[in-house]
DNA sequence: TTGAAAGCGCTAACAA
DNA sequence: TTGTTAGCGCTTTCAA
């Protein structure tokens, strides 16, 4: 009933316990011919090894856990379908937590995870800086979607996405713009209002910020209703639900998108080219993130934190998807 | 550097590790004032159980694994949500692992956690029957979305969600339906063949089946083209994926839905609402689904196999949602 | 290259 | 109720 041990292969085979161990966790110190001869042994017997008693000598437990800070947006699937993929090519468990939005249960589920993993993927994550460097000073740690100086990283690149979305919108004639913005600890939303606000500057377009509304469906009647307000004739909301409950509020109050007012949003979400009308949106390759995420991960668990070299921080490129929520501004449409 | 352990505690607090131990892990059998004192100490020296020394003696690792048979399909997202959410309330760690709609690497997959996890939640699993009764003789185990004799399970009602489903294509005066049916190996897409054939048969309709399709949107082209050979006025989609790409190709062939055919889905995914048409499909709340299945698992590895106690299936209500992809059959339209 | 042996941190008899 | 003690299955010095 209970499953072999190395004892059982050793006997078996011949050799030490210690010579099983080295066949299976450091087998360029076994000849070739003895190490053959256990691997055989350990088939026929159906050996594997205990991954908790090896985790309790080495240290080391082949998994990572992914904390992400809402797992009800559909945008981290991607991501962790990422994480997911890249995990397992190196044998890697991937264990999967939910923040709920919450930094305290950001930072309970981090502790009660630190002795099982070897390291943590922070998607989006709601802690304050001084919290984060405090803990990779003691865990290996990879940010997803948010830039910590010293702590490696991986987003999508946001400043450059934000210049080309506000571009596309003066060159339709818009002159005003409302980003409906997100959570108040939400790093990306400070990090896009910035990019936007330059942007709109350098385009000569007058920006103002309102919020922070929660990014999800429900909300957008809040957004949208305070963004017409302002008169803008643009509006950014902070992710893609946030967009598509703008629109359908809109569509309520019988705004016309995009002849009265332009819509877009963030994330490329697979709703995003289904909704009415089909939402422009700055998106990006988010499996990508997940699997450049873990692959800095392994990095760093391997050469745990030479001191000197800088955390790496990984930009991928975003993308922007024009779809039929963005138009020309109301009054520069016709023949000029 | 290294954190404290029992030792550390037992010392500090003048008491066995043994003590310590049941401190932590059976409260219960320590009198109230050691108790309080072991735990106060325990607090001050910032001790916390290494979970893996605690799975190598009581093999129980707090954690559960939950395989999906393609995690890129949006319905597994709130199952995936409910048993995250369930999970973290019993204090337990949830393994998400993909298998890709292949046999061969579910079943890798659970070779290789066989040893970190408590027990398998098995969403949608691919397995042959043969393999998963075998499976539960060796692990706790737990179907989701599947019934199999002797295994506890929990799905979504579908013999009277179809039967409902149906039953409305029925009252819209269709006489004639097409099953575009998912993978071979899906139990889901022979039970739900079974329930609309009884079901059309039952209703006076005739029923066809087409396929299998992969469930993907991209599939949906096939899926219409060969759907409208039979000439059906009916479709139903095996999932709400199959069924927007259906939906698409209706459009590009200029065929109007529901005006020349209605068409169906499963799941109720977030996009059913904002495609268009908006799309009448089966759905259910998936996150019960999730927590329903964690719960059955903690129940099993607490009680493991009573022999003789009967494995719990749980069948959650399923719920039909009506939207704008279905209407009244060609030539019923119209005062009659 | 291989073997002997001492733990890793905890649980669970068993005894007191 | 508490303490003693022998493992759980593996890795890792250290010696040969």
């Amino acid at each position: 009933m209970t499953s072999p041990t190395i004892y059982d292969v050793a006997r078996a085979a011949g050799v030490a316990t210690s010579t099983v161990s080295r066949a299976f966790s450091n087998p360029q110190r076994v000849s070739a011919p003895t190490r053959e001869l256990v691997v055989q042994v350990a088939a026929e017997l159906g050996y594997s090894p205990n991954p908790h008693a090896r985790a309790l000598t080495s240290r080391r437990t082949q998994t990572i856990a992914m904390v992400v800070s809402d797992i009800t947006n559909p945008h981290f699937f991607e991501i962790i379908r990422g994480a997911e993929l890249r995990a397992k090519a190196s044998a890697h468990t991937l264990v999967l937590v939910n923040a709920e939005e919450s930094p305290r249960i950001e930072r309970e589920q981090i502790n009660r995870l630190s002795r099982s993993v070897d390291g943590f993927l922070l998607a989006a994550s709601r802690l304050p800086e001084d919290d984060l460097v405090e803990l990779a000073g003691s865990h290996a740690l990879v940010m997803v979607n948010r830039q910590v100086p010293g702590i490696p990283g991986v987003v999508l690149d946001q400043r450059e996405g934000c210049r080309q979305l506000v571009t596309h919108l003066a060159s339709l004639g818009h002159t005003s713009l409302a980003y409906l913005t997100g959570p108040r600890e939400s790093w990306m939303a400070a990090s896009r209002w910035a990019a936007i606000r330059d942007a709109a500057a350098e385009a000569g377009m007058t920006a103002v910020r309102m919020g922070p509304f929660t990014p999800r469906v429900t909300h957008g009647a809040a957004a949208a209703d305070a963004a017409l307000t302002t008169g803008a004739t643009a509006l950014i909301a902070h992710n893609d639900l946030l967009a598509i409950g703008v629109l359908q509020r809109l569509a309520a109050r019988s705004v016309r998108v995009p002849d009265d007012v332009s819509v877009t949003g963030f994330d490329d979400i697979f709703a995003a080219e289904l909704c009415t009308p089909s939402l422009t949106t700055l998106g990006g390759t988010h499996v990508n993130l997940g699997r450049a995420a873990v692959e800095l991960l392994l990095e760093a668990a391997d050469a745990p934190r030479r001191p000197g070299a800088a955390a790496q921080h990984l930009v991928l490129p975003s993308q922007l998807v024009l779809r039929d929520s963005t138009g020309l501004a109301r009054g520069r449409r016709g023949p000029a």
